[in-house]
DNA sequence: GAGATATTAGCACGACCGTTCGTGCAGTTT
DNA sequence: AAACTGCACGAACGGTCGTGCTAATATCTC
């Protein structure tokens, strides 16, 4: 039968195979995904090459579970804290800060994991490519949805142009991340915080409202 | 004597010198520096990898001339043409078209070099990264004295904050080039176009200014 | 218990890496 | 013509890469 039987060695196989991923998303955060060696991996795990090896197939394989752990990190240290924000135009505001607090604490040590591997992979055709450029469109859709939701609620103008909103808005994370993690500053994060109300503000129907206190 | 004697030998060398960096840079705006490979440049080149070697002496010292090579690049692609446009509003403006003209030209293979090789190293302490950090601020202060210029000469409002301002300019610019070439659009170029526009607008004095026509 | 199964280790492979060395050759200087 | 300079060459170094094998070990089924 192939029920979901308690299996231990599969659970063990498992648990090694989430103890390279853990560690893979943070090479990959400074260094890349093309960083990301096999041997190495082993080595710092204490683990063997093949062992490694031998838990996804291939180094291409390897760079995609790597992805998908990182979009779940990601989606637990940025979307998940604001599910409890009532939508509208304060979660809107909340994720953007959401997404400035998840750069700012390095949840990823070399900062936003997908900007790193993005500006790496975007050239380059094939299957890592296809998954970030996935990941890319689900966050700028999360944007949009929060936008919506503010618009509908009255927070926003009916006429805004919610793609070209929340393109400004990734735009002044993204830069924000860059910048502050090339030059080793925090004044990034609070530039950004202030240009992201400010077009919060732009588009409000009253820029006065509460929200964007 | 050491007068500038014409010895045929270092032209030549300097010539291949200049042909390996040609295709450095290319290679490194899609694959990154670290791709870069001594043995695959002279393999392209009908080289030989010690003469390649012999050129630069280390890898980090051709990562490090591909850098300057890119910078001449970029500043003769984006700063120069808008030389002849007269300071001002119309100079701030014309210097962003410029930028979003290098990126969709697609001038580096890649996209834009420095967004692609800056998130390679930008959370990797060394003279690439350094370098790379002095590219960046030289950029923004190009930005930042257009914008000056605009605003002493009337086309900004007094109380703009140009580091703001310039801030989400150059925000609006990188991620029009991010997404342009992750997904293979042009579409991130024409709303880049858009918000560039409005967020001068925002702080021009005459938000009619024909040089924001 | 025995036997099936899946994770891990050990080892070897071919390829490529950056780097060093000694040599040849073209151009410059004397 | 001889001495010197500097680019480029080919060969080889020790390492690391990804990827296959085979063997050992631990767990589950019966």
């Amino acid at each position: 039968m192939a029920g979901p039987t308690t299996d231990g060695r599969v659970l063990r196989g498992e648990e090694t195979r989430r103890a390279v991923l853990r560690r893979a998303v943070s090479i990959a955060s400074v260094e890349g995904l093309d960083a990301l060696s096999i041997g190495r991996l082993a080595t710092d795990l204490g683990l063997s090459k093949s062992g490694v090896f031998a838990g996804f197939g291939s180094k291409e394989e390897l760079q995609l579970a790597t992805v998908r752990a990182a979009r779940r990190i990601f989606a637990d240290a940025v979307v998940a804290p604001v599910a409890d924000v009532p939508p509208g135009l304060a979660r809107a505001r909340a994720l953007c800060e959401s997404w400035l607090a998840y750069s700012r604490a390095r949840v990823f040590p070399g900062g936003c994991f997908f900007y790193e591997v993005t500006a790496e992979f975007d050239a380059r055709p094939g299957p890592v490519r296809d998954a970030l450029a996935g990941c890319a469109r689900e966050w700028s859709d999360t944007v949009v949805e929060a936008l919506d939701a503010a618009r509908t609620t009255g927070g926003l103008r009916p006429d805004t142009d919610l793609g070209d909103l929340a393109f400004a808005l990734i735009a002044v994370l993204e830069t924000a991340n860059s910048q502050a993690v090339l030059h080793d500053e925090d004044a990034p994060y609070e530039r950004a915080g202030r240009l992201l109300l400010r077009l919060l503000r732009a588009g409000a129907t009253d820029p006065a409202d509460p929200a964007l206190a």
